[in-house]
DNA sequence: AAACACGGAA
DNA sequence: TCAAATCCGTGTTT
């Protein structure tokens, strides 16, 4: 306890942080490992310590003691006793319920009699349950091993799942020691790291879970050393063709795999390999609208898989849950860059992928140059006053779109464009009108969803090349991954509060530069509008992962 | 077969 | 709440 200390812990589990303390980037550090961020304005920083925060810590390996301990330390007042309690008695419920297989059974077994005897009455419990088997076992179906993990993580008693998988069907797959392209090739320690806290699950039971690492830091790489230490066939799923097609190439530089192994389950084609790749679009394509009938689901059934990965685990659509359900006797593995998504289904993601097994702040990476420096800015930008009047009359709708298509916007671009001559600058916005007038102004090329593949590859050649220097891109830049890199990206306009697509669009940046290794991120919002308040919302995520916005008024 | 255009979905 | 992009299947052309 000290009034000097950054942290103020209160009994409604919210904790207040303050920014400018000497302690801040500490006391964030620690923080981020049990709680979540919730609100990030200039000085104080409101994180919440949820059941599901305290439980994936749990299943990291943190105690009680030592979440209550990381409060204490940085804490300006005493931590408030109801709260230690809550947290002892929620990081204690992991574990007091554990699914093993005994003789060949899958049961449920509780810690005490008391907390058996509450499950043996519950209603939504009962149903997945075959057979009250002694005072603290219940016998589960197999087919309810997902279902039974997820109504109680939902009544708020997660369980340890020890129960095993199958091995899969066996396929010798090993990373290179040199890529395909004949550069040497090796693990980065944290990538290491991640493989082996997922596959050993720090020391308890692993084989599930997700790990949590930036755009640009290598989850692919993390998928294959996975791969290389289960040896099976794997399913790869990911939410568009792109991501197929990169994760193809990946692995063929720098796994022993060779073409024939990898096929892509896509619209396109229908393949089948011992590696398998398939976008989540296609898994959950109904012929019928009114019927629930999925016919792409039986490519789960259709090899003896002994790995499925989940590529960005965050966007996993809800029928692929409901599968995933049923498949909790294989290993699996969520990637993701944020796992909050804006459906509140974290605890989904918790009961039927698994805990966070690994994570690592940007900040740690960007310290050890793995990915680069980058200053964030909120250039606030005053309305015309013609808008103004307009906007003070409309509805939200309108209102929005005012403030995103300021058009006081573009004097403002020009001048970066100024200040950044000889860099690379990527311009990024939403609204293909007021992007056709921004290219025009500026003579610089743009590309959108209508842009022909052809055109927009030579475009990025030209980029990449230098001959250009400024590119115009609307929403097709949020999921290309072969957009080359730039170290200046300017946000015109933006979605209506998506903390994922803010950090996809700084991921962009942050491929370490040769020289300074220095980015810059610039977003662009009217001042005084609801814009300014959606900007705030989409930056919760970067400030939880350490950067700070600074803020500049025109 | 491959390349494209279209409409629906979310 | 939007607007835009993507993906899938189908149907047509080359």
């Amino acid at each position: 306890m000290n009034p000097g200390n950054p942290l103020i812990v209160q009994s409604d589990r919210s904790v207040l942080v303050e920014v400018d303390n000497p302690l801040y980037e500490q006391a964030r550090d620690q923080l981020a490992q049990f709680a979540e961020l919730e609100k990030s304005p200039e000085h104080i920083h409101t994180y919440r310590i949820s059941p599901l925060s305290i439980w994936n810590a749990t299943a990291a390996g943190m105690t009680a003691g030592q979440i209550i301990a990381a409060l204490d330390r940085f804490s300006k007042f005493a931590v408030p006793a109801n709260l230690s309690q809550e947290i002892a008695e929620y990081a204690g419920r992991y574990g007091r319920l554990v699914l093993e297989r005994t003789a060949g059974a899958l049961n449920l077994r509780a810690t005490d009699a008391l907390l058996a005897r509450q499950l043996a009455r519950h209603p939504k419990v009962l149903p997945l349950v075959e057979a009250h088997t002694d005072a603290l076992t219940f016998r589960v179906a197999e087919k309810y091993r997902g279902e039974i993990k997820r109504v109680l993580t939902q009544l708020g008693f997660p369980v340890k799942d020890i129960a095993g998988y199958v091995a899969g069907t066996p396929f010798a797959i090993s990373l290179r020691a040199t890529t395909a392209g004949g550069a040497p090739f090796s693990l980065r320690t944290y990538q290491r790291d991640a493989a082996d806290n997922f596959y050993q699950g720090g020391g308890v039971e692993g084989g599930c879970g997700v790990v949590v690492l930036p755009c640009g830091a290598g989850k692919t790489i993390v998928g294959m050393a996975v791969m290389a230490r289960v040896k099976t066939h794997t399913l790869i799923l990911s939410a568009n063709i792109t991501a197929l097609r990169q994760w193809r190439d990946e692995l063929l530089d720098k796994t022993t795999l060779a073409p024939g192994d990898i096929a892509e389950y896509s619209g396109e084609t229908k393949g089948i390999a011992p590696i398998t790749l398939a976008t989540y679009q296609i898994l959950t394509y109904r012929p019928d609208k009114n019927e629930e009938v999925f016919p792409h689901f039986d490519l789960f059934g259709k090899r003896d898989w002994g790995l499925i990965v989940y590529d960005e685990v965050h966007l996993l659509p809800a029928p692929v849950f409901r599968i995933t359900s049923d498949l909790q006797a294989r290993r699996r593995l969520g990637l993701t860059a944020t796992l909050i998504r804006e459906d509140g289904k974290e605890s989904d993601v918790f009961s039927l992928i698994g805990p966070k097994r690994y994570d690592m702040p940007w900040k740690e990476l960007e310290a050890q140059q793995w990915l680069a420096q980058a200053s964030c800015t909120e250039i606030r930008i005053p309305l015309s006053e013609n808008d103004r009047l307009d906007y003070a009359v409309a509805g939200d709708r309108v209102r929005f779109r005012i403030a995103s298509e300021n058009q006081a916007k573009h004097a403002v671009i020009r001048s970066l464009l100024d200040t950044h001559k000889g860099d690379r600058i990527l311009i990024i916005g939403q609204y293909l009108t007021q992007l056709r007038a921004l290219a025009k102004e500026l003579g610089a090329p743009l590309i959108t969803g209508q842009t022909p593949q052809g055109a927009r590859e030579e475009l990025y050649g030209r980029f990449r090349r230098g001959e250009i220097t400024t590119l115009i891109v609307s929403r097709v830049g949020n999921f290309a991954v072969d957009l080359p890199d730039a170290n200046v990206a300017i946000q015109i306009s933006g979605t209506f509060g998506s903390r994922q697509e803010e950090a996809q669009r700084l991921g962009r940046i942050l491929r370490p530069k040769p020289g300074a290794n220095q980015a810059h991120f610039y977003t662009l919002v009217s001042h005084d509008t609801s814009e300014q308040e959606f900007a705030m919302k989409r930056q919760l995520f970067l400030t939880e992962q350490g950067y700070s916005y600074e803020i500049v008024n025109v």
